[in-house]
DNA sequence: CTGTTAGCGCTTTCAC
DNA sequence: GTGAAAGCGCTAACAG
């Protein structure tokens, strides 16, 4: 905003009939004579003044800035992610610089570059690329959800393994006796990884064959899904699964749509839990289906919380918040 | 990041052997000497020079950033604005600064005053109080979607009205007789009030009694909904309505299932048309609903372009942009 | 073309 | 407690 003629610092002082030093005082809250302070607070409501953030900033090199770096904001998880820290960073006054990075690797060093141009006072990165190797400088920042080989940036995310061991045993405590998984992925390795391992420590220790798809996202998982449900089919029709973990809520819900569609019932043949925890229209408490819901709100507060530690010695080197179990229509919940 | 002995300007001038000014004009893309040219800029990648935006916001008072003030990101249609809001700015190297307001007029006008402090470029407005009254500088500002009393403030959105004529007259192309219309809005006048005066415009054209819900949101939609279903039962249990124009998406959606739930058939026994155009898990073309789409993506290109108009006498004080029909499974398509 | 220099508005010693 | 003054890093005007 290019003000013309904002009143300054001095303005006010003058108006007060004191030095900028003891406006600058009263603006940040140090102890002056009582009078002083008054005129100062007057001269300011009348001239309706407001400190200039550049002039601050250049002082005290400290913006109230904070970036966030994700793929978008169309798909609900990063959506849902994004607003709470907005909010998180709104208790601290802090201002949140959204950064779209449509997951293409260029485009989140741009990101990245940008914001230290910006003198941010810390940057949350959910990417796929691994920036930890490109951060010089000792601006304080933090990965969600992508984890890489970089060890020395705090990360932060759900217990993916934990909660797909939960999910497979959900489904066996709700009856079935052959639950498979299901998985698009990037072709970045990530935390979510874990999540195929939980599914195949879960199976090992109740004995199970593991039975699975794992493919990276080309954009044919539509086919792919139909081909795996095929394969599936008994000469009679029947499956020969009983139940689905999805790798996340998306594919669950197709998958789920491809077996109503193909005539099986959901939950009554089959039943099915996702990941992430996704609401219709984001909506609390309303899931697409049945899920391992991540704690998006405790884990952007835990973002922000680590980008905050004044002692950077002391922040976790990673944070794991575990996920909870939550119906959404595609599972067997005795009185529903 | 308070970087604490990043170089300066004054560094790589030292290093390049030439003065500050000339650092400055290579900076900023004035002609010097190839010679000077070429050993400024072996100085700033040596020395990892980065400009400092605070010195130079102060100078010429620009920031590259622009506020966004939206309820939140949570739901679809706030979410994708915000993305497409985003993917302009980029093109223009402008930062979003993305501000949440949950709807909290206080918390829409802080946001609003600390934008002003932060010396934003401009601010994009989606909120739910006249905030253009609290405009006072000459900050660029765009309002999206509400529209208020004061005219002075540019406004950018949908022509509701025409939308909601079409969807109304698509219902009737689509073979219904009696299109009713439900619509649960916010206690804040707002422009999307034309979509009722769209349909009731439409019925009068074509002859039809208006027979619709329109109530505040305060929570009872789901109780409204299901009272306005039984009012409109027959006693043989058919429906005296074969057609809903619902006001947005997510109620259009919730009257489907309540539909579907108490056995009438979507869209055989009634067809349903929303407005707004949500995608699910923000897949392009994957409709909740059929929808009357707002052009979203023009939509935020179209505020951003107003913000970055030069000559402020010029701006359109209001733009409306059409909607289209988008077919989501709760219609008859021939051929679907 | 290039170097010098005067601030932009603010915080922060440092005397008083 | 308070005022004076020195910059923070940069741009732009001006003189060379």
């Amino acid at each position: 905003m290019a003000k013309k003629n904002a009143p300054t610092i001095k303005d006010v002082a003058r108006a007060a009939g004191v030095s900028v030093g003891t406006v600058s005082k009263v603006i940040n809250g140090i102890a002056v004579r009582k009078e002083s302070q008054r005129k100062v607070q007057e001269a300011i409501e009348a001239l309706h003044y407001e400190v200039n953030t550049y002039a601050r900033g250049l002082k005290i090199s400290k913006s109230g800035l904070v970036a966030l770096i994700v793929p978008n904001t169309m798909n609900p998880f990063y959506a849902t992610f994004a607003d709470h820290i907005e909010a998180a960073l709104y208790e601290h006054s802090l201002k949140l610089i959204l950064c779209c990075s449509d997951e293409i690797p260029e485009k989140e060093l741009e990101y990245l570059n940008s914001a230290k141009q910006n003198k941010v006072d810390g940057i949350i990165a959910l990417t796929y690329s691994d920036i930890g190797s490109h951060i010089t400088d000792g601006t304080p920042i933090v990965v969600f959800d992508r984890f890489f080989e970089n060890r020395s940036i705090p990360r932060v995310g759900s217990d993916n393994f934990t909660g797909a061991c939960m999910a497979v045993e959900k489904l066996l405590e709700l009856g079935c006796r052959h639950p498979v998984y299901i998985r698009f992925h990037s072709k970045f390795p990530g935390e979510a990884d874990k999540r195929r391992d939980g599914y195949l420590y879960a199976c090992q220790r109740h004995n199970l064959e593991p039975d699975y798809l794992d493919m990276v996202d080309d954009g044919t998982w539509r086919e792919a899904l139909g081909e795996f449900l095929e394969r599936h089919k008994r000469p009679d029709g029947s499956l020969t699964f009983d139940g689905v973990f999805a790798h996340t809520d998306f594919h669950g819900y197709h998958f789920m749509k491809m077996l109503t569609e193909n005539g099986y019932r959901v939950p009554e043949d089959v039943q099915l839990i996702g990941f992430d925890g996704i609401e219709r229209f984001g909506t609390p408490g309303d899931y697409v289906i049945s899920t391992m819901c991540q704690p998006v709100r405790q884990l952007a507060q835990k973002c922000v919380e680590i980008i905050l530690l004044e002692d950077r010695s002391t922040v976790p080197s990673l944070t794991l918040l575990p996920v909870t179990y939550c119906y959404g229509g595609t599972t067997r919940e005795p009185g529903r």
